[in-house]
DNA sequence: CAGCATCCCGGGGGATACTG
DNA sequence: CAGTATCCCCCGGGATGCTG
């Protein structure tokens, strides 16, 4: 189950990769090999200070592979490891899930706040 | 995909599902009813303003009930919606991955800095 | 018991500028 | 091109105290 020992260890792994960054990350990566500069322009919001802190996190996990050409135009191509692979088919199964109630999450949404006697709690 | 039309979809329902608390909770009233201070408990780390906002944002997603009953000593119920009761699943799969990996991702991370030649570019 | 208000600090994270 | 370093602001979120 998900609070697993007590959560303790769930919450270090669901810390690590929920960050708002880290799950869009390894999406754009199940494309394929992607440079630095592909990776960001594919990845609308992000900064370049965060895509790379986030390379860095992952690679460090071993969920992803850095490898960097030598060449006078520097190359580098960051690649899902088979660990990152194996990422994926949760992700989805959590993306689809975010893609089916969306919309039903934005209606409550809107409905909020409507509430009779709601009292519609500041911020 | 994990990145929907862009990413944007995806990563608003991602956000609001990602947060450090939200999965958490959701596993926990996975048991069924349970009332705040109950819920407090059960989650370790939590301080009891963090558990209010994000019961606040599940029930206005749709994701939670909340029933308060009009007593002396005040009983307020929370409880998984069908809509919530569905996140579980895939939570679940998400969770699974965690507890596979999580040796293998600490192993990881142990190693990293023994790089040869890895410059151990600063904090 | 449930939970809102307030104070306050740390750090997440964007913008910008510089380097190999 | 692929970063790194710096500045700096904002807000996540803990601690505490008060109310119904």
């Amino acid at each position: 189950m998900i609070r697993g020992d007590g959560g303790r260890t769930i919450r270090a792994v669901l810390d690590r990769i929920c960050d708002k960054w880290t799950l869009l990350i390894v999406a754009t990566l199940d494309e394929g090999c992607l440079r630095f500069t592909d990776l960001h322009r594919q990845i609308p919001g992000i900064s370049q200070r965060m895509l790379t802190l986030t390379l860095r996190n992952l690679e460090r996990d071993g969920l992803v592979s850095r490898t960097a050409y030598a060449e006078v135009p520097p190359r580098v191509e960051y690649e899902l490891t088979p660990t990152g692979r194996s990422l994926i088919p949760p992700a989805l199964g959590l993306a689809g899930w975010a893609m089916e109630h969306i919309e039903e999450i934005e209606a409550s949404r809107e409905a909020y706040g409507e509430r009779p006697g709601a009292g519609a709690a500041g911020a």
